[in-house]
RNA sequence: GGGCGGUUAGCUCAGUUGGUAGAGCGCCUGCCUUACAAGCAGGAUGUCACUGGUUCGAGUCCAGUACUGCCCACCA
């Protein structure tokens, strides 16, 4: 199979098609053998084998779940560079398969029994080939990175020959015994089942009180039981040693009714005075605390049923009936008689049995069991001394640890056909020609082994039979680990892999399984066979409910990877998980097959290939290699930031995953991809890269390394959209594939802290400008001027090296960068607004001062030699406006030409005045300014202050006022807005149409038809005050924006209140906060550092939201 | 009867060594801004189950309670 890569620049579909190419890549990794181990490789090995899923079954969704998780684990490690195996492969399960076909034969109107063993298993393995391979073909569809080559199942020859050496040497080293005792009895499969097998349920029972009859005549006793039937075999009625009551009882015979036969009152301490009567029937052969009592006291054990659930002859009149039809029988036989004092309802566990669904009966029966003692001890020993395996969660170590202590004998033979048959020959012509409790036999390898031994043992006309039980699937799967990689033989694969590293697995299999190949690897390797075992939750359905088959609550897995893709699916299922072991709750439609979250995991798909789309037909079919990585030395703010978030989150992710928190590791993912690259670093480099300034390949270089990177650190979760993107975007070859390309590595030049702190200023004087325009309902698009001041001159710096993205980001026509104490930038910052905020200016307005003149600085004139970079943005801004303003530039000029030629006069006259009342204003602070403000207005102050600077006053004198004036901006904050605002707008000019305000102009760069013009006249009644310029606040920086076209004063000052109610509410917290001495004193430095300074800027916010709610 | 989880926005869930709460979905507002409407920009929403304790400070630590889920268990 051949992967055909699309050129680079080749148009790609909006939307992502996940079912094209999730079979593509599954079948070209296949194909190409991509994740062939070769344990000649180099690397530290990573292995993991498969939890063999039953043959019968299909894929569930906890089979997704496990699935994905293996999966992101198995190609993150083989990404890094480890020497990589996941092995493969399926369990037989032997009742499951038996009950299968069993029903088929049933259907049929035939049996197992007619059949006969032989064909019977050539039937299982006939449907086994058709049917086993389901489940590993949907497998597939999940894009598992399995080594195919070498699938197993547990009978395979190889698995069955370990299987067979496992058992002889177990029993060999007397570990492995055949005995009669009591075991679990499924009636409905009528075979033994382990102790594990059986579920215990709560069932609304009755009690049933019966009084025997002392032999003597002389009384009775009183019983009681859930279970009447079993009476019939009755051996004995026990008593507590010392129970005063009964003490003179013990030794004395009972008769027990119905059977008529003398029982024993025996003493035992099992026996709780306090409950019931104190006095307890013994049935040894059917019930397991019975079956202790009747050893200790050497009573006869008394079998009444057959395999199939009937009485059998020892329960006399009742032989026949069904055990549960006895029950009833015997109860009415009991009452007729006089027996049965009473019935109380009870609610008690009955046990049943797993996969026959039917409460299990214990029976006594002859079976093969694990002596599991010295096995369990020794997983003990690894796990108390060695610490392994490592439970992820820890908390399973305990379950795991508490279930081998009191773990006892398991039963492994079961009296079915398919699976491993006991390798136990018997000598039958010893017994008759049948296997009875006393046939010798042999436990040897191959039957011709049997043969030789037992002609050795018992001649040569010696009849020999095979032990016709199997081994439970449990068995086998036991030896899993080792026995897929050749064990018993020394293999290379062994050598190589073995221990493996990691099992993954539910919570619900540590007993069956875990513990099983802990056990046997111990026994059998000497070692765990695992370093760590990672216990995952359960995915639970919609509504938080266990899936099922009884409750037929399952969500198909393939549902909804038709519906969204397996990349979604598997996404889902990781993101969800936190930490380990949690359960998944998948939320999920039944009527419409939809589920939100893995929609969600869909759009995020989506999201990655439409960022990929963007950036691959921006590289001008230039790929990663041939662009080159970004420099350090070359790149810009923006480069620097990303590429600073991109190697933190490859730490991050790394030391995620390394700590088997995938979860984490997706979220982290999904928000640098989506959050930081798509949302901020892609829109910041659009300008860049539509322009032909240098910057532009330093975007491209750095778009590339990135997305190249994110392929990288998502292919483990996302395995399939993540190869498709990669091949476009690097044009590798159909021999070259992601999967095994190295993970990226955190590269320490470029994480950088404190500028991505840095950064943060520039993203959020963005956000505020957004905001400011949305609070002032100035329709998108409109243009306008923003004035950012910072007191730290490293903000200023950051945000002017940010100044490109701000103004391109938060669409403003033009950024002027000052600070309030810092006079220069003032100086030039203030007529700055004051010049650019009405570029519509009137076209027959005579240039008289020229743009040099009023001495702008470069970076902030409108057309004097900006930077490639800005100017390219200002087209940018442009070009969604109508095509009729783009002379805009020049309109400014004028503006700013017949703006300044009456205010020259205007500010002759007053400029006493107004120099007067600064100062006063200084003096009072807030008071004294809005008295001035009124007169203010008239002229302007900021174009006063430009005018004083300029032309009137001294070196000296203008340092001071500036310096006076800048301790007025920190103290009353938000003063400065006010007087930007009323430098930029001479409302009271007498000329209306040169006395453009901002409102106009704003208006005009929009669009003449799309906003009716508002008239001085009108705007000056509504906002008597004026609201020209907004203010906000990110960290320490004010962003001043001159703005008109205010719709809804009300509101807006509803909000601010609003705001200023909970700046308030900080600011009385903290206040409490840091006058509590206790606090001070006792708290860490920096935690009371970091309040003041949270309370100081919450103070100042607090003066700028109270300053703008009185000017509503 | 023992043990282990969980309880945070309408829903599904995060919340790192205790410093005053976040995401996705849904909802509301405005946008088809030429990577993405499976989208973009904003917005609203929480006595962090309850009680007490430790602490300057508790969603976070301790004790207890309630509810809920699961595992184990031989009281007839």
């Amino acid at each position: 199979m051949t992967a055909t890569t699309p050129a680079l620049t080749s148009e790609l579909p909006k939307q992502y098609d996940p079912s094209a190419t999730e079979s593509k890549w599954q079948a070209s990794w296949e194909a190409n053998q991509v994740f062939v181990a070769n344990p000649d490789h180099e690397g530290d090995p990573y292995c993991v084998v498969i939890p063999p899923p039953n043959v019968t079954g299909s894929l569930h969704m906890g089979h997704a779940f496990e699935h994905s998780l293996i999966d992101t684990f198995v190609r993150y490690h083989r990404m890094i560079g480890r020497n990589t195996l996941w092995l493969p492969g399926t369990d037989h399960a032997s009742i499951a398969v038996q009950t299968i076909l069993e029903r088929q034969l049933r259907e049929e109107g035939t049996s197992r029994a007619a059949l006969g063993r032989e064909a019977f298993l050539q039937r299982a393995w006939q449907w086994k080939e058709e049917s086993g391979g389901t489940i590993v073909g949907q497998l597939r569809r999940l894009g598992v990175s399995v080594d195919w080559s070498r699938e197993r199942f547990t009978m395979d020859e190889g698995l069955s020959k370990a299987v067979t050496e496992a058992f002889m040497r177990l029993y060999k080293e007397g570990l492995i015994y055949r005995g009669k005792y009591l075991v679990n009895w499924c009636p409905a499969s009528q075979s033994a089942v382990s102790d594990l097998e059986v579920e215990n349920k709560d069932i609304d029972g009755h009690l049933w009180h019966f009084r025997y009859p002392l032999t003597d005549g002389s009384g009775f006793v009183e019983v009681a039981t859930t279970r009447p039937e079993t009476m019939l075999g009755d051996t004995a009625v026990a008593v507590n040693p010392n129970d005063d009551r009964y003490r003179h009882l013990v030794g004395r015979t009972l008769t027990l009714p119905i059977m008529g036969r003398q029982i024993p009152i025996i003493a035992d301490n099992y026996v709780d005075a306090a409950f019931g009567t104190g006095c307890v029937k013994v049935t040894p052969a059917h019930d397991p605390n019975d079956f202790e009592m009747g050893k200790r006291h050497d009573l006869p054990m008394i079998n009444i049923m057959n395999p199939d659930g009937t009485l059998n002859a020892n329960a006399g009149d009742f032989q026949g009936q069904d055990r549960f039809d006895a029950r009833k029988a015997v109860v009415q036989r009991l009452d007729d008689e006089g027996f049965l004092v009473r019935v109380e309802d009870y609610r008690h566990a009955v046990p049943y049995s797993d996969r026959g669904k039917v409460p299990v009966e214990p029976l006594l029966s002859t079976q093969w069991f694990v002596s599991i003692r010295p096995m369990a001890d020794a997983a003990l020993q690894f796990l108390d001394q060695q610490q392994s395996p490592v439970f992820v969660p820890d908390r399973w170590t305990k379950v795991y640890r508490d279930w081998l202590v009191n773990l006892r004998d398991w039963c492994i033979s079961r009296q079915l056909w398919w699976g491993h048959q006991i390798p136990a020959w018997y000598a039958v012509s010893e017994t008759n020609g049948q296997i009875t409790d006393e046939t010798p036999f042999v436990v040897v390898r191959t039957e011709e082994e049997a043969w030789q031994q037992a002609r050795e043992l018992f001649g040569p006309h010696v009849q020999l039979q095979q032990d016709p039980d199997v081994l439970d699937t449990w068995f086998s799967s036991g030896l899993w680990p080792f026995s897929t990689m050749g064990w018993p033989e020394e293999t290379r694969d062994l050598e190589r892999y073995y221990p493996t590293t990691t099992l993954v697995t539910g919570f619900d299999i540590i007993f069956f399984w875990v513990a099983r190949m802990t056990m046997m690897a111990g026994h059998f390797m000497g070692t765990m066979p695992f370093e760590t075992v990672y216990i995952h939750g359960l995915v639970r359905d919609e509504n938080n409910k266990k899936m099922s088959k009884s409750s037929n609550n399952g969500i198909d897995p393939l549902v909804l990877i038709d519906k969204y893709g397996t990349d979604a699916l598997r996404y889902t299922l990781i993101r969800e998980v936190a930490g380990a072991g949690q359960d998944v709750r998948l939320e999920y439609d039944r009527k419409t097959d939809e589920s939100a979250s893995v929609e969600a995991s869909r759009n995020f798909t989506n999201k990655l290939w439409n960022a990929a789309r963007f950036v691959m037909m921006n590289l001008e079919g230039q790929t990663p290699a041939s662009l080159g990585q970004p420099q350090l030395s070359e790149v810009e703010l923006s480069d620097r930031w990303i590429m600073s978030r991109f190697h933190q989150v490859v730490r991050q992710t790394r030391h995620d995953i390394d700590h088997y928190g995938l979860g984490e590791a997706a979220k982290a993912l999904y928000e640098f991809i989506w959050g930081d690259f798509c949302d901020w670093y892609i829109e910041l480099a659009k300008a860049r890269l539509q322009s032909d300034a240098p910057s532009r390949r330093v975007a491209q270089q750095t778009l590339a390394y990135v997305l190249d990177g994110i392929l990288k650190l998502l292919h483990p979760f996302m395995p399939h959209i993540t190869e498709e993107i990669w091949h476009t975007l690097t044009q590798a070859g159909d021999r070259e594939f992601l999967a095994v390309q190295l993970y990226p590595e955190a590269d320490d030049q470029w994480i950088n802290a404190t500028l991505e702190q840095q950064f943060d200023l520039v993203i959020g004087t963005i956000r505020t400008v957004r905001n400011l325009r949305a609070e002032a309902g100035i329709k998108p698009g409109t243009k306008i001027t923003a004035l950012l001041l910072s007191e730290n001159a490293d903000e200023r710096h950051i945000l002017s090296e940010g100044e490109t993205y701000i103004q391109d980001l938060a669409r403003i026509e033009r950024l002027v960068i000052g600070e309030p104490g810092d006079e220069h930038q003032l100086e030039n910052g203030l007529p700055e607004v004051t010049l650019d905020v009405p570029p519509e200016a009137t076209p027959e307005a005579t240039p008289e001062v020229t743009v040099e003149e009023s001495a702008i600085p470069e970076a902030i004139a409108p057309d004097d030699t900006p930077p490639a970079a800005s100017s390219e943005t200002s087209d940018v801004a442009v070009a969604d406006q109508p095509a009729e303003h783009t002379s805009d530039t020049p309109a400014t000029e004028f503006e700013l030409n017949q703006l300044q030629k009456p205010a020259i006069a205007l500010g002759f006259l007053l400029l006493l005045l107004v120099f007067a009342r600064l100062f006063l204003a200084i003096m009072d602070a807030l008071d004294g300014l809005l008295f001035v403000s009124p007169l203010l207005k008239l002229v302007g102050l900021g174009y006063s202050i430009w005018f004083v600077n300029h032309y009137l006053l001294q070196a000296d004198r203008r340092q001071e006022l500036m310096k006076a004036w800048s301790r007025l901006v920190s103290q009353i904050g938000l003063k400065l807005r006010e007087t930007a605002e009323t430098g930029t707008m001479p409302t009271a000019e007498p000329e209306p149409k040169v006395a453009a305000t901002p409102v106009e102009s704003v208006e005009s760069v929009e669009s003449v038809e799309a906003l009716e013009p508002v008239q001085p006249e009108e705007v000056e009644p509504a906002t008597p005050d004026g609201l020209q310029l907004f203010a906000g606040v990110v960290g320490t920086v004010q962003v001043l924006i001159p703005l008109a076209g205010v719709v809804d004063v009300e509101a807006l000052k509803a909000k601010i209140e609003k705001d200023l109610a909970k700046v308030v509410a900080e600011v009385t917290s903290l206040s409490q906060r840091l006058s509590n001495a206790n606090f001070v004193d006792k708290a860490p430095a920096a935690v009371v550092q970091g309040a003041r300074d949270s309370l100081a800027e919450a103070e100042k916010q607090a003066e700028i939201l109270r300053d703008r709610v009185r000017r509503l």
